[in-house]
DNA sequence: TTGCTCCTCACGTCACGTGAGGTGGC
DNA sequence: TTGCTCCTCACGTCACGTGAGGTGGC
């Protein structure tokens, strides 16, 4: 059993948000201790915390929650709940569309200014089995390198490194904002695969891909003009953005890289954002 | 100058919201009378209370549309600042769709079930000259009916009637809500393009389409089918839909319409449901 | 006079977030 | 003992909505 912060994380949820749920029924611990009053929660709680919590982004309010998750989930009822949920959300995304169009109307014209030349390739991008760190971090640290360390690491101490560059996924899609959802990425071998924190990435059947050279700084702008360069194209965002690091620094404490694929200078990093579209 | 219950109506907020703009000082009536402390709104506020909505509906807090709107319409800075909300819908339709295939997956493979034979036909639609009338209206009642009877009274005194079949756009593109954003259509003759309450329908290039016999409280659950069964092709709603009245039941006072397409029991009322798609 | 619209002011709502003041565990 | 986590309780936030109690205009 888990206290309420470790819970927090792994359910990526803040602990004033589990207090609450437990405040109004929809999700108590599995256990309180009598003396202390501490909120114990199983790992096995997490499916259903995550249910709760798509259900909230689909725009159901609590008390609607708290009616779809008291009966049986296999009930028809549910299921119908569920299908004019999938309505609801086409509804809300036609909606979005539609305000997309009028702010570009508003806007006017989008002169030739945002269609200049950045040079977007689009390419296919294999599946790929990696070990994987996930976490909400500022967006202005290192914290990520932080993260690319460790993982390093546990993947020397696996043995399994696929000579491949390492990437992140940036499960928001959105930089510009204080914290963001990032999962580091080391490729490693396919006879890796079950061992724990490997998992196989998905595949992207269609990404728009663009490098740039020098500091990760740049990264937020270029996505923005890449966006901005799809505008009449009708293209829509897909999945998470992928950073891939081709040439970059590393501490390589534990773990030794191939040398072809490190820099000492900032100005030397080479990087490649990969946008999956639709 | 109006008053503030019937520049809500035209402006479609409730005179609550406009009355707490007024209190944050986003927006400000033209007019506040000294004596009664009516507030008085000129039609030329309109644009300025639609660019507000706008914003609000794309995601801007109150403080956000202060800014934006402060400064000059034409500057710079607020290009970049619509060019970041363009960023930020693309992103929230993209974490909306990612959620709408969790749902799916969470829900299960919805079996064959859906898929049944709805006969859903794909057409181009014509753009069409039309009387047009709008308003929020309650889903339950008859004010659609009322409308339609203004609406076709109009068109008799203007003189330019087309034989077409009128029809309804659900601005809102749902039906199960308490109230709906409706436009009852009469369709006129091109001539009449630029008499009062007279626009050009748009085209839809792609609309998926059923007949259906009988009462009109079909039409949501219908609606509901054909979203279902368009579950897997990857379509998405495109716009608002259409309710296209082929034979109906009409009051005909201080107006008289083509034998043909009127019935006297509603059990042989006939109308077709348009469903725009990309 | 009636019925409708408008006014202000205070409080409610929704899903949490913030912060104070205090305790438990290593 | 220190530093960290946890607790409760009360209040704050955001963009309005609700309702009371009263006035203006035809």
């Amino acid at each position: 059993l888990l206290r309420i912060g470790p819970f927090s994380q792994l359910a990526r949820v803040t602990i004033k948000t589990l207090r609450f749920y437990d405040g109004v029924g929809l999700f108590r611990p599995a256990r309180v201790d009598p003396q202390t009053g501490y909120r114990l929660y199983s790992p096995g709680q997490l499916p259903a915390l995550r249910r709760i919590r798509l259900l909230r982004e689909l725009g159901c309010s609590i008390a609607e929650i708290q009616v779809l998750t008291s009966t049986s989930p296999q009930s028809i009822e549910n299921r119908l709940q569920a299908a004019g949920l999938r309505r609801r959300l086409m509804v809300a995304v036609a909606l979005a569309e539609q305000r997309l169009r009028q702010l570009d109307a508003l806007v006017g014209p989008t002169e030739a200014v945002a269609h200049s030349s950045l040079p977007l390739i689009e390419r296919q991008i294999a599946p790929t089995p990696a070990f994987t760190l996930r976490d909400s971090v500022s967006s202005a640290g290192g914290d990520i390198h932080g993260m690319f360390e460790v993982a390093e690491q546990q993947v020397a101490l696996l043995g399994r490194r696929a000579p491949c560059s390492p990437f992140m996924l940036l499960h928001n899609m959105d930089y510009h904002r204080p914290r963001i959802d990032v999962e580091v990425c080391i490729p490693v071998q396919t006879e890796a695969l079950g061992s724990a924190g490997v998992r196989l990435v998905e595949p992207i059947a269609r990404a728009a891909c663009v490098e740039f050279t020098g500091e990760y700084s740049q990264a937020p702008a270029l996505f923005d003009a890449a966006l901005e360069s799809l505008e009449g194209t009708g293209a829509c965002l897909a999945g998470p953005i992928r950073e891939v690091y081709l040439r970059f620094g590393a501490d390589q404490r534990g773990y030794t890289l191939d040398p072809q694929c490190l820099a000492n200078d900032v100005r030397q990093y080479r990087t490649e954002l990969q946008i999956p579209l639709r």
